[in-house]
DNA sequence: CGTTCGATGCACT
DNA sequence: GTGCATCGAACGT
């Protein structure tokens, strides 16, 4: 699937009030993510994840998700019906997920659909905008390029600071959140990557002419 | 309570 | 391409 390619005019302006949020935009509302997963995670690309922490902003446009849709999808949490961890799959939309994956790495996951039906979309990669010297803080690196910060799913939460305690967090609200800055990306679908069952479903949506992206 | 294992990343060869 | 670090949820005693 391809969409048309068109890049951002230019960057939101500060707020008359200068708060900080309101200088990187609004977060996209609860009803963009109440949709049909897929159109979410397609929609998703090229909008901008914003993560406001005490040590700093970081800002980065993804450019890569995969789609888990329901308790028919083999791969998605929610297979095996409502657990304790997967609680959040099945609240509001527009909820962070996010879990420990391999005993290492946390995953952020956006809650999709309607309450009660279970999916998500898993941010696997971003482009840096914002914050990449504390960026490069977290994932302990001095140097290099600025395009493998955020690329997998554990290097992006690592780079943005994300964590467990990010479950459940509104992604509507001033803290992590999801913004549009007016990109539009060409994108294309491929299998999903990474999982054992049901990898054959083109499920995982990526900026076409990205450099972050997972190989 | 013990065992299994996963939507990974990285250092190796 | 292979091995491994590392931990909490789920599930079976």
């Amino acid at each position: 699937m391809r969409t048309q390619t068109r890049r951002a005019p230019d960057l939101p302006s500060m707020a008359a009030d200068g708060s900080p949020t309101s200088s990187l935009g609004p977060p996209l509302p609860r009803e963009f993510y109440g949709r049909p997963t897929l159109e979410v995670a397609r929609e998703l690309i090229g909008k901008v994840l914003v993560h406001v922490s005490p040590s700093g902003t970081t800002a980065g446009a993804i450019v890569e998700v995969e789609a888990y849709i329901g308790e028919t999808d083999a791969a998605c949490h929610a297979a095996s019906g409502f657990t304790g961890r997967n609680a959040p799959l099945y609240g509001p939309p527009g909820q962070a997920y996010v879990y420990l994956n391999y005993g290492m790495h946390y995953l952020v996951n956006a809650v999709t659909e309607p309450e009660g039906m279970p999916a998500a979309v898993l941010l696997r990669a971003v482009e840096p905008i914002q914050g990449c010297h504390l960026m490069q803080q977290r994932r302990k690196r001095t140097s290099s390029g600025e395009q493998d910060l955020c690329r997998g799913p554990g290097n992006l939460t690592r780079a943005f600071g994300v964590s467990l305690s990010h479950n459940r967090c509104d992604l509507t609200g001033n803290r992590l959140f999801i913004t549009d800055w007016g990109f539009t990306r060409s994108t294309h679908w491929t299998p999903r990557i990474g999982i054992r069952v049901a990898a054959r479903r083109r499920w995982r949506c990526l900026a076409s002419d990205s450099p972050a992206v997972s190989r």
